[in-house]
DNA sequence: CGGATAGTTCGATGAACGTCGTAGTTCGAT
DNA sequence: ATCGAACTACGACGTTCATCGAACTATCCG
């Protein structure tokens, strides 16, 4: 059995690697846009069992890679649980009003 | 055979029926996201066959048929040609500032 | 150590989607 | 009336994607 290797720190994609096209990719899911949603309302990060989604909790992970690799949010590992929270600086600065606008929709 | 009917007018959603989540889906499409760009960059309206994408033209068709049903974009009928245009003022009241962010984007 | 908790990984499956070619319809011009 | 131009509609095909259950890893706590 191999030697047990330090977990790959999970890749995010730099600020210039985002592109507009992934990032409307992941918030098109009513899924992810509802975590969205919740990320943005709340005043604390969320781990991956504070969401409030109708979906399993493997799903649920493939959700959150594709948000992670999007851009649009940040894990930040503490014991088992990773505390999810929304990339808004750089997504403002690349693409201003889009964020803000997706979140003042109504529906 | 039936007697010609004239076309059905091609219906588009009111305002209020058009969906955050429609319109992410319809820009979240490399062909579409060029086709609004065009749109958005363009003095004029933008034919069917007016657009610039490596796309056959019935897939074309399709691509405006989503764009139109999630309520990005409107066509005024003039003999055979449909011009195309965006729906701007409509997205702007509803989402204020996704459609500019999506454009400023840099990719 | 052993158990419980938090996430991840791995197929598998079914639905949705982008793409195309062909055929059809409407309209304008010859 | 016939032809061509501009789209649209339909059926088919392959790919991507969301979803799940089950197995697995890692960490924390008695």
């Amino acid at each position: 059995m191999p030697a047990s290797v330090p977990l790959p720190p999970l890749a995010y994609p730099d600020r210039d690697e985002i592109t507009v096209e992934a990032v409307l990719r992941a918030l098109a899911d009513p899924v992810r846009l509802a975590m969205v949603r919740q990320l943005a309302n709340s005043e604390t990060e969320i781990s991956c069992s504070g969401f409030e989604v109708p979906v399993t909790k493997s799903t649920l992970t493939h959700h959150l890679a594709t948000l992670r690799q999007a851009g649009v949010i940040v894990g930040r590992q503490v014991g088992t649980t990773r505390y999810n929270a929304l990339r808004r600086n750089d997504l403002d600065a690349l693409f201003p009003g889009l964020l803000d606008g997706v979140l003042a929709a109504p529906r």
